[in-house]
DNA sequence: GACCATATTATGTCTAGACATAATGTGATC
DNA sequence: GATCACATTATGTCTAGACATAATATGGTC
């Protein structure tokens, strides 16, 4: 363990325990400085990681503070769902039931008026049916490569994920009732409960690609969690 | 911006583009320090923060690579329901339906077999009517002072997130059809969809809360973004 | 007391080194 | 060709400073 994580777990030990409250003002870096006999820069590290994992906060000349909790931001786990299907189930195909290309109405939002659009609708499937179901607009501006791959042979997520690197993503989760359509292909009964996971993805402020996954809400659930870092 | 963000933005840009491509290998620190005419501790600081938003990755020896991108791992926003409810709505009421000490049972699991717990069971009003139904269990072992906190006066949740810093928190969101109670309480329809988070919370790996809320789903829905994290 | 300019102070960022560590490639040996 | 010991090299962590910056506290003025 190096001295900057014997730092960090040691105020952190401190403020789980209570010891120092959220509020509390902790000891100055040079007060750590001389605790530890280490150089400033190591009690920085040390606690410039506890700022980012929101446990501290930090103010010029007035010293370092224990954070008042916000428990509004976790680590969520968008699973690859070919790997997570597989794993649950023990086999995964992806099956597809659409593909064209076309322009954007503009009507949707999720891409400017014009763009030209791939578009893929398919069946997540696992060993026991189908798990999940996926609509799916690629736009063909920012990923040209889309309009010719073989999406039969490999998901448009899989492909994706390897194909594009993307710097940005937003998720919207809901729970929806199953539409005629998601139930069709679900073999589910319609108003079925189902979680519903869109998700955009940018890459340098373009987008990339506008996905809605419904899944079936009896079989799957999406976990979050929030550990204060570690890498 | 500073020299080290500078270095990191212009690394983000290459592979952004597509220029740095996954498995690539990147200048070495010695080459991105003449490049840069900066000292190697603050190439270092842009490469660590590029490591930890899992765009990079170093090997000894070897160089520093483009990561390949694993798109499961995105910031979910666990909103505070009060505050959410009242911006949505304009206000905000949380209304106690029952309040009990009780001893866990060892049956759920959530919490060690004969840990004394308060149970906390209510609603967060919004303006239009109830948003969310919510079942707690605190436990008094380790936070005593719920035992004798009113609730009616501040919602548990709010409370919780002022008194008790946690380490630890998992959340488990899924679709389920309303039930009977929930069906009730909110004054919705069985069997409409509901999002239903669960979250526990740890400190210093004692279980400190288990926390059950059922949202109506076509007046809530989660928010989780991903962009490389620049604090 | 209210107000404002100023000195002080803790953090923020950086430098130019040092030594440690892990992994790779090289060359010698079998 | 296969194996193993070793030198090399890039990253990992750290030191002991430096100067910048923002915010607080202080003291003087009205």
């Amino acid at each position: 363990m190096t001295i900057a994580e014997r730092i960090r777990s040691e105020i952190e030990e401190r403020i789980a325990s209570g010891e120092w409250s959220p509020g509390h003002r902790i000891p100055f870096e040079h007060e750590l400085v001389a605790q530890y006999g280490c150089a400033r820069a190591t009690v920085g590290t040390a606690l410039t990681a506890l700022v980012r994992t929101g446990l501290l906060e930090r103010r010029r000349k007035a010293g370092t503070f224990v954070a008042y909790p916000h428990v509004q931001s976790a680590v969520l786990d968008i699973p690859d769902i070919g790997k997570a299907i597989a794993e649950r189930t023990g086999s995964y195909r992806f099956d597809l039931l659409a593909s064209d290309i076309r322009q954007d109405d503009g009507l949707s939002g999720n891409f400017a008026s014009g763009t030209r659009l791939r578009r893929l609708v398919g069946i997540h499937q696992g060993q026991d049916g189908p798990f999940a179901f996926e609509d799916r607009l690629i736009s063909l501006d920012s990923v040209p490569a889309a309009r010719d791959a073989d999406f039969t042979v490999q998901s448009p997520s899989s492909w994706l994920i390897q194909s594009v690197p993307w710097t940005q993503a937003r998720h919207r989760i809901s729970a929806v009732g199953a539409s005629a359509e998601v139930s069709t292909h679900l073999a589910i009964p319609r108003y079925t409960p189902c979680l519903l996971v869109e998700r955009w993805t940018w890459r340098t402020g373009e987008p990339v690609t506008y996905v809605c996954q419904t899944f079936r809400g009896d079989r799957f659930d999406l976990v979050a969690t929030f550990t204060p870092e570690g890498r």
